[in-house]
RNA sequence: GGACAGCUAGCUCAGUUGGUUAGAGCGCCUCGCUUACACCGAGGAGGUCACAGGUUCGAAUCCUGUGCUGUCCACCA
């Protein structure tokens, strides 16, 4: 016999292994059905399982939904070296030990984070192996496993072919601490206080927020239109401290409207100033360099970082007499979105794709709907996106990553090409000679690589004919741009086809107060500390339902405790159920499908009750509407099942449908809770079936059986009706009650019932008549049923006295409605026969209600 | 500046295409160890669906506007 409550540690990991040792998760051939794929977004091999992880909780079910079903089902896993944040992290360990990535070398460093990596990742599978995720484990890749480095040089030399790459040397965004460009969308503004400056340049006065730039100025720009300074155009500037002339230019991108309306051109410092440079086609001096220091000014200022440049600039210029105001301002300013160091815009080389035609095929791709994004709104933002999408910077400066497959001349007068792009080291020699070239020590963008993860894995699994284009991402709202419009970008170049079909995006987990969790606050909630106290199923319940796609969710201790009731709820009905079977010796593994008959009204109520919601179950996952299929498999057990059935059946024991119910409520809550409902299975499961994971998925069928439940229905009015009414005039739990009921229209469904309506109402005697007599406390329902306690003395008249101020004004709002020729006219028939029908019901009730009030 | 989302019970949130007297969980109140389950059972209280207009016979749901909260993008001399 089962245990009196469900312990999921020992069970979730002896089912688990269970599941592996038989191979549960790898795709079984069926060349009849579709196939159905989803690429897990492989978690950065940096840290540990989170929340953000823990919702993948959604591709497992749609997995296990899929296979259940029959379809040839591939959950492919991977994890992600992760570049730039690893490269971080693991900066950050380093500094706590004294030590610095400068004092390892590259070589060093690299080969220290890939252990790192490598120790990290084997946490991560096995955390969310806890998590119940079914994903095929043999077949895992990692974003540097050669294979995949492979096909991401093969994508570079592609569009290199197709003179989809240039090397430039342009104003990027530049972490001096990383020591790497990054692309736009890796960095994060923040509002800050400043001041603006205005300047005497001479014969012009401009306004500025970074004064020590003012020595790489090479022009002061102002509108065409501006007709202060129209005459200036054309003439000079001074700029101050160093006494540089400049020409002043006149340039669209002026807006006379802010500062001074004349703009001090920095080319190299500042992405419109290099803009207009090129128009203008000035020289762009840099006075910052890599390390955020400046250089290529006066002495005083030489080596300072650019903060404490500003201040003393600002000093020296006031001090020579040319600083004319100073006021503050609020500003946003790019922030390394890793550290948090304040970007530098400097001049540096980088290595771009253009993204023209890229984007615009991932454009046609979502407006024709061949990738259809779950919620519908970010179709609009990822097309927007795509819009505004400049060259994508690929290169970086960091150690941690795929080294670029390119080497270049030691001498550039060689006569050969500036660089070469090829895929093995040997061709560089044979091109350049063995010992004239060098190798480029750039690593790609990490989102250039992981943006080719659908195709790279499915290939050096040699599964992409299979699964390729897959069916489902499902990933996080925050990186919709970063990687899934990459993915699409990519994916079609590669492959000729979108990488996925669907996109369903889920949104942050916040905490119970809708707070964003963080360790500053706090509030953050670990998965595995969850799962070890409440089980994995109850998280996973818990990180399902109430959550809707795109929107960030809340989650609770509370929350999660829950669900850790209603698995325990499970758990003891089915337990309740083996006893069932225990005393009429039935034994479960030996129940067939069709071994049971439906005895009774409740059998036959359950039975259709069943195959409601298995078609609510299915349609709702086809409709991706996961929420409210937990609500209703949730609904269904605790309070259908669990609280009418079971009670029920305590009177006409049906234990082979019961085993059948048990079964089938299994199967149907198998993917949101796959722990719990494999213990069970193997405890109610007809002999010759195997794992429940395997279990194929019911279809629909006609129960034949709708009349009976909503007879059923009735029969639970009126033995809630006699609760209330013990409930409202405070009857002991002991005490006996008369109860007459005049069954109205249904005295031949309530009649047979008269047991099971004693028992759960705990009535002592139950009359059925035409009229009550004697002392009684009443209540009305529909279709003419009149329910009666009999009672010794004073009746409490409060709760009819309500519902008759209630009704009351119901049947007045429907007698209006119903008057108002407008509606009637208008309204369809149906509505207006449903109305009438309602107004006739409450008036029946009302009446009566009065009547019984009247006799008192 | 542009776009998007949210505003529904004390709290956290559901509510598919407009049509019963708007739902759940938690919390709260009253009872209760009745042949699984106190991780439980029975009953109950609690909402002008942010606000103002409009469309409609009918609006939480559609339209317009306002407010607050939040997110993204762009700008920021």
């Amino acid at each position: 016999m089962l245990d009196k409550a469900y312990n999921p540690q020992p069970t979730e990991s002896r089912i688990y292994k269970m599941w592996e040792e038989n191979r549960a998760f790898e795709p079984k051939d069926n060349p009849a059905e579709k196939p159905f794929c989803i690429i897990l977004p492989p978690p950065n091999a940096n840290g540990y399982l989170h929340l953000g992880h823990a919702m993948y909780v959604i591709e497992d079910i749609l997995v296990r939904w899929h296979r259940m079903q029959g379809h040839p089902t591939l959950w492919m896993p991977g994890t992600d070296h992760a570049g730039i944040e690893t490269q971080v992290v693991y900066e950050r360990k380093l500094e706590e030990e004294g030590r610095s990535r400068f004092d390892l070398g590259p070589d060093k460093f690299y080969d220290e984070v890939m252990r790192f990596t490598r120790a990290n990742q084997k946490n991560m599978i096995n955390q969310m192996r806890s998590m119940g995720f079914s994903a095929d484990w043999s077949k895992i890749k990692f974003t540097l496993d050669e294979d995949i480095i492979d096909i991401v040089y093969d994508t570079f030399i592609a569009l290199d072919r197709d003179g989809m790459v240039y090397r430039g040397n342009r104003v990027c965004n530049w972490c001096p601490r990383c020591q790497t460009s990054f692309a736009d969308i890796e960095i994060k503004y923040q509002e800050e206080s400043a001041f603006m400056y205005t300047l005497d340049y001479g014969s012009v006065r401009i306004g500025t927020t970074r004064p020590e730039t003012i020595f790489a100025d090479t022009a002061v720009a102002v509108n065409p239109d501006d007709k202060r300074y129209k005459t200036l155009v054309g003439k000079k500037a001074i700029v101050p401290l160093i006494q540089k002339i400049i020409p002043i230019i006149a340039d669209n991108h002026v807006d006379p409207k802010i500062g001074t309306g004349a703009l001090k051109v920095t080319p190299a410092h500042d992405f419109h100033d290099y803009e207009i440079g090129m128009r203008h086609k000035l020289p762009n001096p840099s006075v910052i360099d890599k390390e955020g220091r400046m250089i290529n000014v006066p002495d005083e200022l030489s080596g300072l970082v650019t903060s404490e440049a500003r201040t003393k600039t600002v000093d020296l210029l006031d001090k020579a007499g040319v600083l004319i105001t100073k006021e503050p301002l609020q500003h946003s300013v790019a922030h390394c979105e890793r550290c948090g160091t304040v970007i530098e815009p400097i001049p540096t080389d980088q290595w771009y794709v253009k993204v023209d035609k890229l984007k615009q095929r991932s454009k046609e791709a979502l407006e024709k709907g061949d990738i259809r994004i779950i919620p519908e709104r970010f179709t609009k933002q990822c097309i927007d996106w795509l819009d505004q999408m400049y060259d994508w910077n690929v290169s970086r400066q960091i150690w941690w990553g795929i080294r670029m497959p390119v080497y270049y001349p030691l001498e550039s007068k060689s006569g050969k090409k500036e660089y070469l792009i090829a895929k093995t080291e040997k061709e560089a020699k044979d091109y350049y000679g063995e010992k004239n070239y060098r190798v480029e020590t750039d690593t790609f963008d990490t989102w250039f690589s992981s943006s080719q993860w659908p195709h790279a894995t499915l290939a050096t699994n040699g599964m992409l004919d299979q699964f390729y284009p897959t069916s489902v991402m499902e990933t996080g709202r925050d990186i919709l741009f970063k990687w899934v419009a990459r993915m699409i970008m990519l994916g079609l170049y590669t492959m000729n086809d979108v990488p996925f079909r669907t996109v369903y995006l889920h949104g942050l987990v916040r905490d119970e107060k809708g707070q964003k969790m963080s360790k500053s606050k706090g509030n953050v909630i670990n998965p595995l500390e969850m799962t070890s106290v409440f089980g994995t199923d109850a998280l996973r319940m818990a990180l399902t339902i109430g959550v809707t796609s795109g929107n960030d969710g809340s989650l609770s201790t509370e929350k999660v405790e829950g669900y850790r009731n209603f698995i325990n709820k499970l758990w003891n009905a089915s337990r309740f159920v083996l006893m069932q079977c225990e005393e009429h010796k039935v034994v479960p593994a030996n129940v067939a499908e069709d071994d049971f008959e439906l005895l009774s009204l409740a059998d036959k109520a359950l039975f259709h009750e069943l195959l409601d919601v298995r078609v609510f179950v299915t349609q709702g996952l086809e409709q991706y509407r996961l929420s409210e299929v937990g609500e209703r498999l949730y609904d269904f057990i605790w309070d259908y099942f669990c609280d009418w059935y079971l009670e029920l059946s305590k009177g006409e024991s049906n234990p082979e449908l019961l085993v059948f119910a048990v079964r089938e409520i299994l199967v149907l809550l198998h993917p949101y809770c796959p722990f719990v409902t494999e213990e069970l299975w193997s405890h109610v499961k007809q002999k010759e079936f195997g794992m429940l994971i395997q279990q194929p998925w019911p279809a629909f069928v006609d129960s034949g059986c709708a009349n009976e439940h909503t007879e059923l229905e009735v029969v639970i009015a009126v033995i809630k009706a006699i609760r209330k009414i013990r409930a409202e005039q405070g009857v002991a739990p002991d005490k006996k009650v008369q109860v007459i009921v005049v069954p109205g229209k249904h005295a031949s469904v309530l009649k047979p019932q008269q047991d099971h309506i004693m028992r759960l109402s705990r009535s002592d005697v139950l009359e059925f008549t035409k009229k009550p007599s004697g002392d009684v406390a009443s209540l009305f329902l529909p279709d003419g049923i009149e329910v009666h306690v009999s009672m010794e003395g004073l009746v409490d008249l409060e709760g009819l006295k309500k519902e008759q101020t209630q009704l009351k004004s119901y049947v007045d709002s429907l007698g209006k409605k119903l008057s108002n020729e407008q509606f009637t006219s208008r309204a369809p028939a149906a509505v207006i026969e449903q109305e009438r029908q309602k107004l006739a019901e409450a008036e029946g009730k009302l009446k009566k209600i009065e009547e019984r009030l009247s006799t008192s």
